[in-house]
DNA sequence: AGCACTTGCGCAAGCGCTTACTTTAAATAT
DNA sequence: ATATTTAAAGTAAGCGCTTGCGCAAGTGCT
């Protein structure tokens, strides 16, 4: 590998002016730079950025941890993050955990070794583990949904409330009275908080005759399959579903349909996240929309700024979440 | 940062030993391995990888270059990859190119002065330029679905003719006599062989009275609304239509349907990839399947194939693809 | 007792780059 | 003519790790 050394041989110069010109970090006269260029050039010079962070302390590299690649709720926040990294030439390494806590566990603990400038965490496995190992790092990262302790990070809060609260609102006013809601696993934090959001806010209704009950999911479209068959043996069923993620409602709205049950007529369907999907089903998915592509482009952005100035107080983003209103909801017909 | 020297200083070694404690590259007594152990421990040590990996010259780091995340195509590729590597014990630099060569081409550039051990492209944007960095840089490397001149490099080949062919015959056998064809990007490798393996195909059959036509599209989901414009204005409209990728049948589906045209009663359609969506959308699509998951994974295989033994010859995959029946296409009306 | 191995570990160079400190020579000031 | 400043570039240590080479003490053999 062609290195400093040889240029400057070439070149007649010392290695530090090869990195001066390279780095354009002192002056160097425009024939010594002409040499030191022409030199690089004959020898097809690349720099090896492994030395250069070695020796800076700074790698230009950053970690993306994430849950579920194949979950739609994600692309959109890699490309977020993705536009502004490349274009202020960072590197991301891509970390999916597969909700498996010891596959993150493994990966941060690469990330930190790799010695990354920073890391973003939207996977939302919670694990008390794996934060202290990031917080003793000293390694700037910030926190996408995953706030579990309030602890002092820069971090994005969604608000779920907003949107689910307009969303019960919703069903009550097309008079459902038996609303059920499909949660997401049960230890992933964020599938915790959009459920207990959902039962505060359902619970306040609960003396209107208002009922509901929580029927397990896993955020995958088979949770949603699944629930389907829980759902057909209520009696009488519920005639709205609320669900964690859309994927669940799709898997939940294929099977019903499968069945002979019509959507919205039979029972109204409400997703969240407004994934690109829910708009091509049919019924176009009423969901709760959360705006993922702005999330991924603020969390790299409180990324770099924390990057770039270590010690300014740290910050929180909130995202509100609001109901977008599709087809998959209509006026309950059981009254 | 702490490091081998602060360990030794401790444990009152060399710093050789606390290297070979560390990686179990010689044999050390129990009670010196104990006194190692234990100021790592005290110290909280981490290792630095930057450092190791300029001394050895492995990074155990892979670049995984696509061209489009929000494509559902990519995301069981890029799974595929991830799970193997991370087994493996490498990282995965993820490369957006957003159908880009500008954005490719510096990626890859830093994919090359960071060292990773290898580069999987399974971004279709050819360009000759790109091509003669990786070459050059003699980092292992393997092409997905992109050899364009059969370059003698690790390769993994998507045969779409084999799909190809069964969807134009099957849409003869239905009748159809008026066959349209929506291509992906213009300058997308696979997007021109997939157009080209159509036409190849359907030109056998112009004396049977087999007409076709290609508009133009863009592997997402608006270029198949555009084309449905286009081929809302035929006249007589085409009663079959094969869409070089899955987001543009969708698009063009929809946009159809929307503006009261039967989908499959007076227009079949085919799309290609079979990503989820493709299963859910109503009707059903009728696709042509490539598995992506498994590709995935076989790229990465052949990829740390060839890290671990140079000199082996280099290998190609081939991948059939084939039809998928579901329920937007059906006989042709109008004979 | 003398020799040859073996065992366990240390020395120090080297990976390719950065950078604080110095040197050299020319330009300017006195 | 000498002292001082300045401009341009070099010296060498250091980032944290690996690894070829070598050394001293211990073991076994004759």
């Amino acid at each position: 590998m062609v290195n400093y050394n040889d240029i400057a041989k070439i070149a007649q110069v010392s290695s530090t002016t090869v990195s001066h010109v390279i780095n354009k970090t002192r002056f160097v006269s425009p024939e010594t730079k002409k040499k030191v260029l022409e030199a690089m050039q004959k020898l097809n010079y690349k720099p090896n950025l492994l030395a250069r962070s070695l020796a800076t302390g700074v790698t230009h590299t950053i970690g993306l941890v994430i849950s579920d690649i194949k979950n739609p709720f994600y692309p959109e926040i890699i490309q977020g993050v993705e536009e502004l990294a490349v274009k202020s030439d960072y590197n991301i390494f891509l970390c999916n955990t597969d909700y498996d806590i010891e596959k993150g566990l493994k990966s941060i603990g690469a990330l930190i070794r790799k010695k990354v400038d920073g890391i973003i965490i939207a996977s939302s496995q919670a694990d008390k583990f794996l934060f202290k190992e990031i917080v003793e790092s000293t390694i700037p990262f910030v926190l996408v949904d995953w706030n579990e302790n309030k602890i002092n990070a820069d971090s994005i809060y969604f608000n779920f409330e907003s949107g689910i609260k307009e969303a019960v609102e919703y069903l009550i006013s097309l008079g459902h009275k038996k609303i059920y809601f499909i949660s997401g696993p049960k230890d992933l934090k964020t599938a915790k908080i959009r459920k207990n959001n959902f039962i505060n806010i359902i619970k306040k209704y609960e003396n209107n005759n208002i009922s509901y009950k929580i029927i397990e999911g896993n955020h995958k479209i088979d949770g949603g399959i699944n629930a389907a068959k829980e759902i057909e043996k209520e009696n009488p069923m519920p005639t709205a579903v609320i669900c964690s993620n859309d994927l669940t409602a799709i898997g939940l709205m294929k099977t019903l349909q499968a069945n002979g049950i019509k959507i919205p007529d039979k029972v109204s369907i409400i997703g969240l996240d407004n994934i690109m999907l829910s708009e091509i089903v049919s019924p176009p998915l009423t969901t709760i929309e959360l705006e993922r592509y702005l999330i991924g482009k603020t969390a790299i952005e409180l990324l770099l700024n924390r990057i770039n100035s270590k010690d300014i107080p740290k910050q929180t983003r909130y995202f509100q979440t609001k109901l977008i209103i599709r087809e998959s909801t209509t006026i309950a017909k059981n009254l």
